[in-house]
DNA sequence: AAGTGGTCTAGACCACGAC
DNA sequence: TCGTGGTCTAGACCACTTA
């Protein structure tokens, strides 16, 4: 039996708006109700209100004008991600409209690379759960994720290791770690003929190449990633908001 | 340093504390004041002092802990961006610590061509001022720069209009238009001959293209460019918060 | 002039981590 | 247990847009 906390308000609130707009009762380029209506209609302050509505506009998802009102952003539905869901693979895939899939390519303990060992911090030889994985789009595979994650860290008990596992959802199931941050390089890399093979493009084609090091709350290295994505078959779309 | 009422209050607050991070006052790793204490010594609420610390945790600045303390991130020195810094090429080579450059190469008025004027929703054909730059980091070629900005947005007796200025502080000399979101299209490219010429790379090198369209709060397009980055010179590495 | 979002305050109580 | 950050409230006043 598991311990169940009540739902934050502001995390009810962001549920129930994000809803209306999806379906549409708040329809793109209308015009919300007021913060001092929102906050009488749900019962909540003024103040949680605006939090909400802060981190919707972050997204892109709305836009605020002072002395007028908040309007659903038009464009949004051309976006696949804002830039703090990069990771989030299958979420991309999903809000491109199309079916998102994981395959489990490999999932054993292998000793680190130089690279891995250098970003995990580890001394060099040391052992790591390797995964690679591919992620398809209406199957249609098109991003190729290897990742490594230091053997100490995970439960072992709890093997075999499901890969087809969102990260997130890995590491709650198999470690006790937390996620604080990441930090992530954009770089544009040519196919080799291995990583061209499985994302069915031709050897040289140019592919963004994603590294990601997620890091916990002590600011230790939990994971590192290079992913390789075809951006030729899924776009990578942001909004940024300007603050 | 002393708050004062004419410039937000919060604004001023995130000013000190960031200067304190940078200055070594609060040295990375180490634990910053309390919310209260900070709130006290600032003579501000808590709530303005909570305002601008997620701003800081957002960028990946400083980690908080529950019941614990708030920390200055050890990683930020590595990182150049953050949610919302991908527009500022200047910002970015600067917090690479390198010294950033802008040479124009040409600025005059065209009409737009396909790629433009679908971008703008502009009829075929329209004029826009084209312009193309060359940001350089230390005196090395790192990004190329193509813009287009409707004609008719421009205050035309500003002209001539200096191609050196930030996109930012170019909107606000010459336009009265002030930019509220912005689309960004991240692809990977190959150099071609005349791209690869300006960034003093081999023709057919793998290049970041960074495709941005700039939105105004009524939704209009103001801006579109398409951007070549040259990763190898200068890494795009940001942090992501995780939410 | 009326109504909107933007800013800020002063408090309350809770959840968590270190001691 | 104590102090920390996390959540939330009720209300004040300001700045801006629209009519």
């Amino acid at each position: 039996m598991s311990i169940t906390r009540p739902t934050p308000i502001a995390e009810q609130v962001n549920q129930i708006l994000r809803t209306r707009i999806r379906d549409g009762s708040y329809a793109p380029g209308k015009r919300l109700p007021s913060e001092s209506e929102l906050s009488r209609q749900l019962d909540v302050s003024r103040a949680t209100v605006r939090t909400v509505l802060a981190g919707l506009e972050a997204e892109g998802l709305i836009l605020r004008k002072q002395g007028d009102g908040t309007y659903v952003n038009l464009r949004i539905q051309d976006v696949n991600t804002h830039l703090g869901g990069l990771w989030e693979f299958s979420r991309l895939i999903e809000s491109s409209g199309r079916q998102p899939a994981i395959k489990e390519l490999t999932i054993q303990p292998r000793p680190a690379d130089d690279n891995e060992a250098e970003c995990l911090a580890l001394p060099l030889g040391s052992l790591v759960l390797g995964m690679e994985r591919l992620f398809f789009a209406d199957d249609q595979p098109v991003i190729l994720v290897a990742n490594a994650i230091p053997l100490h860290f995970l439960d072992q008990s709890a093997a075999p290791f499901d890969g087809r596992l969102h990260i997130r959802e890995f590491l709650r199931r198999y470690s006790n770690r937390k996620i604080a941050y990441a930090i992530t390089d954009l770089r544009a890399a040519l196919a080799t003929e291995r990583i061209a093979q499985f994302l069915e493009r031709a050897s040289g084609s140019p592919l963004l190449k994603i590294a990601i090091t997620f890091y916990d709350r002590d600011n230790r290295p939990i994971i590192c990633g290079q992913s390789y994505y075809d951006d030729a078959a899924l776009h990578l779309r942001l909004v940024q908001a300007w603050g």
